[in-house]
DNA sequence: TGCTTGACATAAT
DNA sequence: CATTATGCCAAGC
Protein backbone atom coordinates (compact mmCIF):
# COMPACT_ATOMS: atom_id res chain seq x y z
CA UNK A 1 0.00 0.00 0.00
CA UNK A 2 1.18 3.45 -1.02
CA UNK A 3 0.30 5.47 -3.62
CA UNK A 4 -3.36 3.33 -3.82
CA UNK A 5 -3.98 5.12 -1.07
CA UNK A 6 -5.05 8.59 -3.14
CA UNK A 7 -8.05 10.31 -2.13
CA UNK A 8 -11.23 9.07 -3.27
CA UNK A 9 -10.66 5.33 -4.96
CA UNK A 10 -9.86 4.59 -1.21
CA UNK A 11 -12.78 2.28 -1.43
CA UNK A 12 -12.37 0.83 -4.46
CA UNK A 13 -9.05 -0.51 -3.58
CA UNK A 14 -10.37 -1.75 -0.71
CA UNK A 15 -12.90 -3.91 -2.08
CA UNK A 16 -10.31 -5.15 -4.86
CA UNK A 17 -8.04 -6.43 -2.08
CA UNK A 18 -10.91 -8.38 -0.15
CA UNK A 19 -11.10 -10.40 -3.53
CA UNK A 20 -10.28 -13.55 -2.15
CA UNK A 21 -7.52 -16.01 -4.59
CA UNK A 22 -9.28 -17.93 -7.16
CA UNK A 23 -12.28 -15.29 -7.87
CA UNK A 24 -12.57 -12.77 -10.15
CA UNK A 25 -15.04 -9.00 -9.52
CA UNK A 26 -16.41 -7.41 -12.72
CA UNK A 27 -15.86 -3.79 -12.43
CA UNK A 28 -19.65 -2.66 -11.98
CA UNK A 29 -19.29 -5.45 -8.99
CA UNK A 30 -16.33 -3.45 -7.51
CA UNK A 31 -18.08 -0.16 -8.16
CA UNK A 32 -21.33 -1.89 -5.86
CA UNK A 33 -19.63 -3.26 -3.23
CA UNK A 34 -17.57 0.23 -3.19
CA UNK A 35 -20.62 1.67 -2.74
CA UNK A 36 -20.77 3.24 -5.79
CA UNK A 37 -23.15 1.95 -7.76
CA UNK A 38 -23.30 2.31 -11.86
CA UNK A 39 -19.49 4.21 -11.44
CA UNK A 40 -18.11 1.10 -13.01
CA UNK A 41 -15.92 3.77 -14.84
CA UNK A 42 -14.01 4.90 -12.18
CA UNK A 43 -13.14 1.49 -10.84
CA UNK A 44 -11.48 0.55 -14.07
CA UNK A 45 -10.05 4.39 -13.84
CA UNK A 46 -9.00 3.98 -10.32
CA UNK A 47 -6.74 0.44 -10.92
CA UNK A 48 -5.30 2.84 -13.83
CA UNK A 49 -3.82 4.60 -11.24
CA UNK A 50 -2.13 1.87 -9.34
CA UNK A 51 1.33 1.51 -9.05
CA UNK A 52 3.69 -1.37 -10.24
CA UNK A 53 4.29 -2.73 -7.44
CA UNK A 54 0.67 -2.24 -5.53
CA UNK A 55 -0.54 -4.79 -3.02
CA UNK A 56 -4.12 -4.21 -5.16
CA UNK A 57 -4.79 -7.72 -6.51
CA UNK A 58 -5.68 -5.44 -10.12
CA UNK A 59 -5.65 -8.69 -11.97
CA UNK A 60 -8.48 -10.40 -10.41
CA UNK A 61 -11.09 -7.40 -11.75
CA UNK A 62 -12.52 -7.96 -15.40
CA UNK A 63 -15.07 -6.92 -17.53
CA UNK A 64 -18.65 -8.17 -17.17
CA UNK A 65 -18.25 -10.71 -20.16
CA UNK A 66 -14.91 -12.40 -18.53
CA UNK A 67 -13.25 -10.79 -20.83
CA UNK A 68 -9.91 -8.50 -19.73
CA UNK A 69 -10.46 -5.25 -20.13
CA UNK A 70 -8.26 -4.14 -23.16
CA UNK A 71 -5.83 -1.03 -21.29
CA UNK A 72 -3.68 0.91 -22.88
CA UNK A 73 -0.31 -1.18 -22.72
CA UNK A 74 -1.52 -4.90 -23.93
CA UNK A 75 1.46 -6.20 -22.57
CA UNK A 76 -0.11 -5.30 -19.05
CA UNK A 77 -3.14 -7.14 -20.01
CA UNK A 78 -1.55 -10.22 -21.12
CA UNK A 79 0.09 -10.01 -17.82
CA UNK A 80 -3.37 -9.88 -15.98
CA UNK A 81 -4.39 -13.06 -17.80
CA UNK A 82 -0.83 -14.71 -16.87
CA UNK A 83 -1.90 -14.07 -13.60
CA UNK A 84 -5.31 -15.61 -13.25
CA UNK A 85 -4.58 -18.95 -15.11
CA UNK A 86 -1.52 -18.90 -12.57
CA UNK A 87 -4.39 -19.06 -9.87
CA UNK A 88 -6.43 -21.79 -11.25
CA UNK A 89 -8.77 -19.76 -13.45
CA UNK A 90 -9.15 -21.49 -17.10
CA UNK A 91 -9.88 -18.99 -20.10
CA UNK A 92 -12.60 -19.65 -23.22
CA UNK A 93 -11.40 -19.45 -27.31
CA UNK A 94 -12.99 -16.62 -26.87
CA UNK A 95 -10.31 -14.72 -24.13
CA UNK A 96 -13.10 -15.28 -21.70
CA UNK A 97 -13.02 -17.24 -18.04
CA UNK A 98 -15.89 -19.11 -16.80
CA UNK A 99 -17.25 -15.99 -14.87
CA UNK A 100 -20.19 -18.41 -13.81
CA UNK A 101 -17.88 -20.52 -11.66
CA UNK A 102 -15.11 -17.86 -10.62
CA UNK A 103 -17.21 -14.95 -9.54
CA UNK A 104 -16.59 -13.78 -6.32
CA UNK A 105 -19.14 -13.85 -3.70
CA UNK A 106 -18.90 -11.44 -0.93
CA UNK A 107 -21.61 -12.01 1.96
CA UNK A 108 -21.19 -8.33 3.23
CA UNK A 109 -20.17 -5.27 1.73
CA UNK A 110 -18.42 -4.58 5.61
CA UNK A 111 -15.78 -6.11 7.89
C1' DT B 1 -11.75 27.31 -13.32
C1' DG B 2 -13.63 24.47 -16.97
C1' DC B 3 -13.20 20.95 -20.63
C1' DT B 4 -11.41 16.37 -22.08
C1' DT B 5 -10.15 11.82 -21.19
C1' DG B 6 -10.37 7.11 -19.22
C1' DA B 7 -8.75 -0.77 -17.05
C1' DC B 8 -16.66 0.05 -17.85
C1' DA B 9 -21.84 -1.17 -17.88
C1' DT B 10 -26.19 -1.34 -20.01
C1' DA B 11 -29.77 -0.78 -23.60
C1' DA B 12 -30.73 -0.07 -28.22
C1' DT B 13 -29.79 -0.64 -33.28
C1' DC C 1 -22.85 -10.98 -32.15
C1' DA C 2 -20.66 -6.10 -33.06
C1' DT C 3 -21.20 -1.35 -32.78
C1' DT C 4 -23.17 3.02 -31.01
C1' DA C 5 -24.80 6.22 -27.57
C1' DT C 6 -25.25 7.73 -22.63
C1' DG C 7 -24.19 7.96 -17.57
C1' DC C 8 -21.07 8.16 -13.96
C1' DC C 9 -16.65 10.48 -11.23
C1' DA C 10 -11.98 11.94 -10.67
C1' DA C 11 -7.56 13.33 -12.54
C1' DG C 12 -4.86 15.97 -16.01
C1' DC C 13 -4.05 20.07 -18.71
Amino acid sequence: MRAESHRGWEPIYRVVCRIPRRRVATYGQIARLAGLPGHARQVGYALHALPDGTSVPWHRVVKADGRISPRSATDWSFEQRRRLEAEGIAFDDTDRLDLARCRWRPRSTST
